[in-house]
DNA sequence: CTAAATGCAAATGCTTTGCAATTCC
DNA sequence: GGAATTGCAAAGCATTTGCATTTAG
């Protein structure tokens, strides 16, 4: 079975008349296996532990190809990390970020996204691509 | 002539027994002549120029302080170097910045900072801070 | 007087890169 | 076959840190 992301990179790189190897098969893969967001370490652990030859090199030749093609996104950085996550399939939405405890909130709001756009007509602005970012306390941290 | 900022940096450090040196009025100085957005290279340039004692150190130590006291803020990030601006005396805005000849303009929409509260409040999240950035061309660099 | 701050240089840690060997197309 | 890719180790670079010295309060 070969998932519509995967469609989605192959063509990328015959395009660009890049090759589709098996590192870059296995980044793919995993990147879509985890459902949080996570950073370039946290990825490293979990491929090396599948194919203990991967380098870390290798990850970051990879990740730019996969933003490109739109398949992930960098988020919010976190302790100086940058934080990514699959966006292939998911509508866009923007984050709450706990400086306590780390917990990440997703949220989306049309009316916010709207009026984002209209900026852009106003400005004579092309977005590519935005970013929404609230730091602060979540429900639990603020009770503690 | 004591600024305003000064005062607040002044009564910041105080609480804290810290304690307001000759080089950290001058960064503070620094940071608050400078009307565009800076890193911290351009910043040591400048105060290399005024003092070229003062080092990169010491301007990496007092930039937190500075964060911390609210009189200046991270924005957005370019080649990877995080871009500061003085806020003290300025109200909140947002960026866009242009993907390809890093002009930043800046705008403020209530509408949308209403909407931020609202969907705090809704997942009882208390925000500190929030930054919305929208990364795309400006209307040259479109034409071009 | 003494805790805090500074400059320096070394250390850290993430990211990039040169290169020889390998591999996809 | 040949350009692209890989792993490795070295290099880069921004940032942090240990330490001896200086200094604000």
């Amino acid at each position: 079975m070969v998932n519509d992301y995967e469609v989605e990179f192959r063509n990328y790189l015959k395009e660009r008349a890049l090759k589709f190897t098996p590192e870059r098969q296995l980044i793919l893969k995993t990147v879509f296996s985890l459902h949080k967001h996570f950073d370039i370490d946290q990825l490293w652990e979990r491929l090396h532990k599948k194919d203990n030859r991967l380098s870390r090199a290798t990850i970051y030749r990879t990740l730019p190809l996969l933003v490109d093609c739109n398949l992930i996104q960098e988020t919010f950085r976190c302790q100086g990390r940058v934080q990514y996550e699959h966006i292939f399939g998911h509508q866009h939405h923007d984050h709450m970020v706990c400086i306590k405890c780390g917990k990440v909130i997703e949220f989306r709001n049309e009316e916010i996204e709207r009026l984002q756009e209209e900026i852009c007509k106003k400005y004579h602005f092309k977005p590519v691509e935005h970013r929404l970012g609230i730091r602060g306390y979540c429900q639990k941290c603020q009770s503690k």
